[in-house]
DNA sequence: CCAAAAGTGTTCTACCTACACCCATGG
DNA sequence: CCATGGGTGTAGGTAGAACACTTTTGG
């Protein structure tokens, strides 16, 4: 429920991106506004008396019951043009809001862009807003039309995720707690949409120093089954804080 | 001069780190607020009929009189605790602000924070705003008290400075138009606060293929001259696109 | 026993590191 | 002629790219 608008930062707005990793896709979480043909970012308003930061693993916990997770930052959209005429008077029609809100609603935003990496079988049961009549996991790669400027943010997201990789790993939320060489390789390949090698993968990765390799394997398939690994969350966490590569 | 405050997006605020380079230290321009002992970065509203990023120019202009100048938003500061209470007393004590803006400047603010690299001889003459009484560079590492959080925010654009030199060249537009081999050297070393080695920095930086040697050398040291060079300004914007390097 | 996919090792190359020598200038 | 700092080259090590063979399972 939308709070007393007295509470909320004017003008200000959040939008989530929340990644999931399934059956070799990225996916994203969207929600579909009551009456609307477009999905949109699940978001939120700032509390005056919240950290923004806090205001956004609000929005991450109602949308996904999840907590604790990797929350990023990444840019604020502050152009005018986001605001497009009539939006407003098409969120009320469709019954999203109520006329009383016109006003609020009415005004020029600038939206904070954060994005997550979440388990996507940790997700039981995405949950649509009150605005929403829909919460789905969507493949990145075949994207339903979104909301205002909502697919511009979401790129956005996606080329930040990609040149993270460069400076920190991947995989702790993403993944689950256990998870083969080759799983982890094909998060990365997803990510990058690129395909890497076999073995420089598996030797890069090791030298990482983040994983630990336990006495599991992955049994099932018609074919020798992989070794199971597990990160070392503590040395994970010391590589994303230290970096894994510096050019100087 | 503050502009009727109708017209300002509420709670929502600009602060730009401007580096300079000078005497083989890292400068920054700051405002020093009417009767007040700490120093502030100069900063500005935004206007809601215009994107944040031109308000930012904006700001960079009135200060600096450049334009067309590297300036990147690094970071959305948003916590609470950024909004010292008392400090709109304190600013009406002093006459910075008058009385009748004690409601817009009591309001919860958020800032964007911007920064920007800035050719230090360029700026004739550094202008304070109407609420300041000087503007002044000041050595990085000999900073006077700041205001709020105006050190944390200094502090963050450094360290993403730092890190963003993995990935950018720097230089152009904080350098003069030709300059020496040990003097960009000199400028990388002082942004990375830690010494390099004179022969794998030239030949790295060639390799980076966007400088043009000239036929120019830089006289007047007892010593051998050293070579003049400038950008290459196409291969310099490509390689800032591009990116220098990648893990993947 | 065969297909499928995982585990392992080697060679070649490119780049980074560390270092030593010569060169041009002003004083 | 000498002190100062700039230009250049090279040997050794490390890391990435490309690539082939062996291993283990299910069917």
């Amino acid at each position: 429920m939308i709070p007393n608008t007295n509470e909320l930062h004017p003008g200000l707005s959040i939008d989530c991106v929340i990644f999931g990793f399934h059956e070799n896709e990225l996916k994203v979480l969207l929600l579909k506004p009551k009456n609307d043909d477009c999905w949109a970012l699940p978001g939120g308003f700032v509390k005056t008396d919240q950290d923004v930061d806090t205001e956004a693993v609000r929005v991450l916990k109602n949308r996904t019951g999840l907590d604790d997770i990797f929350l990023k930052q990444f840019y604020l959209f502050g152009n005018v043009s986001r605001n497009k005429a009539g939006h407003v008077d098409k969120m009320i029609e469709n019954g999203m809001i109520d006329e009383s809100l016109r006003e609020w609603f009415s005004q020029r935003f600038v939206t904070i862009g954060y994005y997550a990496l979440v388990e996507y079988s940790q997700v039981k049961s995405p949950t649509p807003d009150d605005v929403s009549e829909d919460c789905q996991w969507k493949p990145l790669h075949d994207l339903p039309e979104l909301w205002l400027d909502h697919y511009e943010i979401l790129k956005r997201a996606h080329h930040d995720l990609k040149k993270a990789l460069n400076d920190q790993p991947i995989g702790l939320n993403l993944l689950p707690e256990l998870f083969s060489m080759p799983e982890l390789q094909a998060l990365y390949e997803t990510v990058l949409e690129k395909e890497l090698d076999r073995r420089n993968f598996r030797r890069k990765m090791l030298a990482y120093d983040i994983l630990i390799q336990t006495d599991e394997r992955r049994t099932g398939g018609a074919h020798k089954p992989p070794i199971l690994y597990k990160f070392d969350k503590e040395k994970y966490h010391k590589a994303i804080e230290n970096g894994l590569q510096s050019a100087w």
